[in-house]
RNA sequence: GGAGAGGUGGCAGAGCGGUUGAAUGCACCGGUCUUGAAAACCGGCGACGGUUGAUCCCGUCCGUGGGUUCGAAUCCCACCCUCUCCGCCA
C-alpha cells in the first residue's frame, strides 16, 4: 500500500509514476471521494466532542445531585445525525481502501521504462552456454527417456501441470533443497523457518496477492477460507505482521523451503510442455526485512546470494533488470535471474528477487523503532528466490546432458548424493 | 470433540458504567550524582488519524464485530485466538 499521505498531497506525482507501469489512477474520483471523507470526518468529530464533553457533564451534575433530564435529552438530540454520518465516513474510508489496496507500487527510479519484458533491461551474464557436439534435448525427452520423470501419470492422479519424479530425480530434487539451504544459512546469514503452507486471507493481503489476484490461488474454502501459497514469501513476510522490532535486530533474515501452489489460471495454452509451468513446485526463498536506508544495498546482496547457488551449480544465467510494466504488483524494483536452457536455446526465470520498500510493511504493520527518533516505523521488505527448485532440476537435465542421456552432477551437489557423478538413465 | 480460565500500552500486569488513554513494575529517553560506569534519585515515555510552519488541540483505539446506555476497557451477544484438564489422534 502506497502512504495515504502521499495520496492526499500529491496524488497527480502518484499517477505519474504509476503510469509508467502502464497503469491508470483514477485521479478525479479520487479527490472528490476524498474531499467527501475530510467534509464527513471533520463533522462526525465535532459531534463526537459533543457528545463526549456534555456527557461528562451528566456525571459532574448527577454527583452534584442535579436534575439530569434537560443534560440526557440534549445529548440523544446529537445521536441520530451521529449516526448516520458515522456510517456514511465508514462507507467512504472503507471505499478508500480499497482504492489504495489496487495500487500498485512505485517503481523505483532506477527502473527502466518499458511496458513489458522485452523492455526489460540486461544487467550481466555469467557463465558460458554449453557446447554440444550432438543435438541437445529438453529436459521433457530427458526426464521421461531417463525413467526419472512421469507427466502422464501425474496428469491421471491429479491434472496437467503436475509431475512425479522417480528414483535419482526425486533424490536430485531433495539434494537440491539441503543444498541451497546450507549455503543461505551456513554462508548468507540466513535463518532457516518453516511455515505454514496454508493462509488466511490477510496475510495475503499483507503481501499484496489478495484483493487483486484471487484467480492466481488455490484455494480452500470451509468454515473459514484458507489458500495454498503461491510461494514462501506470504508466510516468511507475515512473521513481521503487527510487530515493532528493535533496531539491533535488524537486519532480519530468513531462508524457507516450501511446495508452492499456483493456479496459473490465464496461462492456458503457455509453457504446456515440461516442467517449467506446474500447478505445484517446490521453491527455496530468500526473505530479509532492513531498515529503509539498506534497501537498496540488501537488494543487490540478496541477488547475489541466489546467485550464488546459480554458479556453484555451474549454470550459465544472466540478470536482468524488470522494465516498469513487467514489476510486480508489490515489487519497486525487481532483478530476474534467468538460466540458459539448452533444450530451448533461451534463458528462463529461475529467480526473483525484489524490494518492496515499505508497501508491504504497511499493509503488515510491520515496523521497527528508530533508536533516533524512538518512534515506531515501516520496515522495508525484500525477498528472492534462492532458487526456484522445479525449474534447478530442468537446468540441471539440459545444461549437464551427455551423449549416452546420462546427465553430469556438479561437483557441489555430489556430496549430497553420496558422491553419484552422474544420472544414469534406467534399464528400458 | 467435552469442561474451564483468559485476551489491556514494547513486555509484564491493575482497572466499583461517569474528570481512566488507562495504576504499578520492567524496558527505553533526558537529567542529577560519579574519573567513568553501575546503583540511587528526578523527569519524560502508547498507536493511528484530523488540524498545524511546529506546538496546542480534537477524534479513534483495551482480541474482532454487533448490542444496551446520555456515557462502555468495565454490562449483553456472536466470532477469533491463547492456556489448563479430559477424550481422540500423525
Amino acid at each position: 500500500m502506497l502512504d495515504p499521505r502521499l495520496l492526499r498531497a500529491d496524488l497527480d506525482q502518484v499517477a505519474q509514476q504509476l503510469a509508467r507501469r502502464g497503469f491508470t489512477v483514477k485521479v478525479q474520483d479520487i479527490q472528490t471521494l476524498e474531499e467527501r471523507r475530510k467534509q464527513v470526518q471533520v463533522r462526525v468529530q465535532e459531534l463526537q466532542n459533543l457528545r463526549n464533553t456534555r456527557s461528562k457533564a451528566i456525571g459532574q451534575a448527577r454527583a452534584a445531585g442535579q436534575d439530569i433530564e434537560p443534560l440526557k435529552a440534549e445529548v440523544s438530540a446529537y445521536g441520530e445525525e451521529l449516526k448516520q454520518l458515522d456510517a456514511e465516513l465508514t462507507e467512504i474510508q472503507e471505499q478508500m481502501r480499497a482504492i489504495a489496496l489496487g495500487l500498485p507500487n512505485l517503481p523505483a527510479a532506477s527502473v527502466p521504462d518499458g511496458r513489458d519484458e522485452s523492455a526489460n533491461r540486461e544487467e550481466r551474464r555469467w557463465g558460458e552456454p554449453p557446447a554440444f557436439d550432438f543435438e541437445p534435448r529438453d529436459h521433457v525427452d530427458l526426464g521421461v527417456g531417463g525413467g526419472w520423470v512421469d507427466f502422464d501419470r501425474a496428469s491421471t492422479i491429479a491434472a496437467a501441470r503436475f509431475v512425479v519424479l522417480k528414483g535419482p530425480m526425486a533424490r536430485l530434487q531433495r539434494a537440491l533443497v539441503q543444498f541451497m539451504l546450507d549455503i543461505h544459512t551456513q554462508e548468507h546469514g540466513y535463518q532457516e523457518v518453516y511455515v505454514p503452507y496454508l493462509v488466511n486471507a490477510t496475510s495475503l493481503e499483507g503481501t499484496g496477492q489478495l484483493p487483486k489476484f484471487e484467480q492466481d490461488l488455490f484455494k480452500i474454502p470451509g468454515e473459514r477460507d484458507f489458500y495454498l501459497i503461491p510461494t514462501a514469501e506470504v508466510p516468511v513476510t507475515n512473521l513481521l505482521r503487527d510487530s515493532i522490532l528493535e533496531s539491533d535486530h535488524l537486519p532480519q533474515r530468513w531462508v524457507a523451503h516450501t511446495p508452492c501452489f499456483r493456479s496459473e489460471a490465464g496461462s492456458h495454452g503457455k509453457d504446456t510442455r515440461g516442467m517449467i509451468r506446474q500447478h505445484q513446485f517446490e521453491k527455496v526463498e530468500l526473505v530479509q526485512a532492513v531498515r529503509p536506508e539498506d534497501g537498496q544495498a540488501a537488494l543487490e546482496q540478496l541477488t547475489g546470494h541466489a546467485e550464488t547457488i546459480l554458479q556453484r551449480l555451474e549454470l550459465p544465467y544472466r540478470v536482468v533488470s524488470l522494465c516498469a510494466g513487467d514489476l510486480g504488483f508489490s515489487a519497486s524494483k525487481t532483478y530476474d535471474l534467468e538460466v540458459w536452457l539448452p533444450g530451448q536455446q533461451c534463458y528462463r526465470e529461475i529467480s526473483s528477487c525484489s524490494h518492496f520498500g515499505d508497501f508491504q510493511a504497511r499493509r503488515l504493520l510491520a515496523r521497527w523503532r528508530n533508536p533516533e527518533t524512538n518512534k515506531p516505523e515501516l520496515l522495508h521488505t525484500l525477498n528472492g528466490s534462492g532458487l526456484a527448485v522445479g525449474r534447478t532440476l530442468v537446468a540441471l537435465l539440459e545444461n549437464g546432458q551427455q551423449a549416452d542421456g546420462s546427465i553430469r552432477i556438479p561437483p557441489a551437489l555430489r556430496p549430497y548424493l553420496g558422491g553419484l557423478e552422474r544420472l544414469e538413465p534406467a534399464a528400458a
